[in-house]
RNA sequence: GGAGGGGUGGGUGAGUGGUUAAUACCACCAGACUGUAAAUCUGGCGCCCGGAAGGGCUACGUAGGUUCGAAUCCUACCCCCUCCA
């Protein structure tokens, strides 16, 4: 491996590698490596976020090394401390199982499914008595634990940590000495619990893992970091026309991280974006289509990225109507009769509400064959063929 | 076990008997502007009925109660935090 490839490989969509000295050495002797990555198999949804680790593994597994994916079948009972962690509701078997596989259909949409070992944790933690919790807890202290950020920082906020979150890092911990990793993978948010497993492992006389962290991708915010619950990602099976929607809704200050970490844009040619967004000589609006087009592309395929492009240019930037939109049947007759404009909102489905839908109306936001419409009229004087249009983006066809 | 503080809308957080569907900020939605975005400005932001005017219902940890009227008072319960043991 060259210098530049080798550079690439630990520099780039990396925040951090605990020890890399070692790490490039163990890399250089040609020994396959054992590559660790869990996931709680509670809300398997993988966003872009999640694809900066997962496109690093893809990495690593095209030279030779091997993933150990680990489903959390039991951490995810606990739930990772992030700060405003509850306690969770148990998962069944049943629901462990079938959200583990909606994980996994997406994960390995990024990593090779052949060079990949997948554990679950009750393997090892079923069989695992109380003498065993115990003797894995005495070897850490309160203290050490409240040396993780979320967990001072909680407490001196007097906010509640559960006994169990203090559990959460141990399992993590332990799931290392079970599947033997070499290296394991994770956001920098994972820089505690995976340094855990690191010690261990050393106290246990294994050899220790290296840490491998990742930066955390901001959010479609531009502030928070990504995730579902803050409703500012992008999903990996999200359509086309989503991802790159939501990609164009990137404040600018993004782009350039995103490219970094999650697309394969050659480095010298990132090196020259940089440079001109730096001397604000380039097209910010080019550069982020750009983004667009490799994320679809990456997601889907060349074909989508066009047709998305084509899509939001029509509808977002020359505010035309789209060609395949969806169509929605109007009821006829005295149903019809009976209804208004409002109503026929709700139930395309371009409103939640009927008061939402009123509101829309009020404020200018609903056009009938681009036309705005400022009343709450009747049904029935909507046209099969006509386009209903609220807000944006949001179309229907009436048929 | 004892003493004290607290639980309000997606989040933070006001509000101590009526003009409170509930201040403010954030988030969010829509409109204007625009290069997509950001910034800025404007409006909105529980649900239902009604063309509208307006009306109704539900909501302030849970369950009861007092009152013409309760997020606000009372009782019980649940949960969280602090200090003491």
């Amino acid at each position: 491996m060259d210098e530049k490839d080798r550079n690439r490989l630990i520099k780039r969509g990396v925040a951090e590698i605990i020890v890399e000295s070692e790490f490039v050495e163990l890399l250089d002797t040609g020994k396959p490596l054992r590559l660790k990555i869990g996931f709680d198999p509670s809300a398997p949804d993988i966003h872009v976020g999640h694809a900066v680790p997962l496109r690093k593994l893809r990495q690593l597994q095209d030279l030779g090394h091997k993933v150990v994916l680990i489903v959390g079948d039991w951490t995810a009972q606990i739930g990772d401390p992030s700060g405003k962690s509850q306690t969770r509701p148990m998962l069944t078997q049943a629901e462990v199982m079938a959200n583990a596989e909606t994980y996994m259909a997406q994960f390995f949409k990024i990593v090779d499914r052949e060079k990949t070992e997948t554990r679950f944790q009750s393997d090892w933690f079923g069989p695992f008595t109380l003498a065993d919790v115990i003797k894995l807890t005495s070897r850490f202290t309160v203290a050490q634990f409240l040396a993780r950020e979320d967990f001072s920082k909680r407490y001196k906020a007097n906010q509640p940590i559960a006994i169990t979150e203090l559990l959460y890092p141990l399992l993590q911990a332990y799931d290392s000495i079970a599947v033997k990793s070499d290296v394991e993978f994770g956001g920098t948010d994972q820089k505690f619990n995976i340094l855990v497993g690191r010690d261990l492992q050393g106290m246990m006389g294994h050899r220790p893992q290296h840490c491998f962290l990742m930066p955390l991708l901001p959010g479609t915010d531009g502030v928070q970091k990504m995730s579902k619950s803050l409703n500012n990602y992008i999903g990996i099976t999200e359509p086309a026309n989503d991802i790159y929607g939501k990609t164009m809704a990137l404040p600018d200050s993004m782009v350039l991280a995103y490219l970094e970490n999650v697309t394969d844009v050659p480095d010298d040619e990132l090196d020259e974006m940089k440079r001109a967004t730096e001397s604000q000589t380039g097209d910010p609006m080019e550069l982020k289509k750009r983004l667009a087009r490799e994320l679809v592309t990456q997601f889907h395929d060349a074909d989508a990225a066009k047709t998305a492009e084509q899509h939001f240019e029509r509808t977002v930037q020359r505010r035309e109507t789209p060609e395949d939109i969806p169509a929605f049947e109007l009821s006829t007759g005295a149903e019809l009769n009976s209804k208004r404009l409002s109503d026929i909102l709700v139930n395309a489905g371009l409103a939640s509400s009927s008061a939402e839908a009123k509101r829309l109306i009020d404020q200018g936001a609903v056009r009938v064959n681009d036309e705005p419409v400022n009343a709450n009229v009747a049904a029935s004087t909507l046209e099969s063929g006509a386009v209903l249009r609220a807000g944006r983006r949001r179309f229907v066809r009436l048929v």
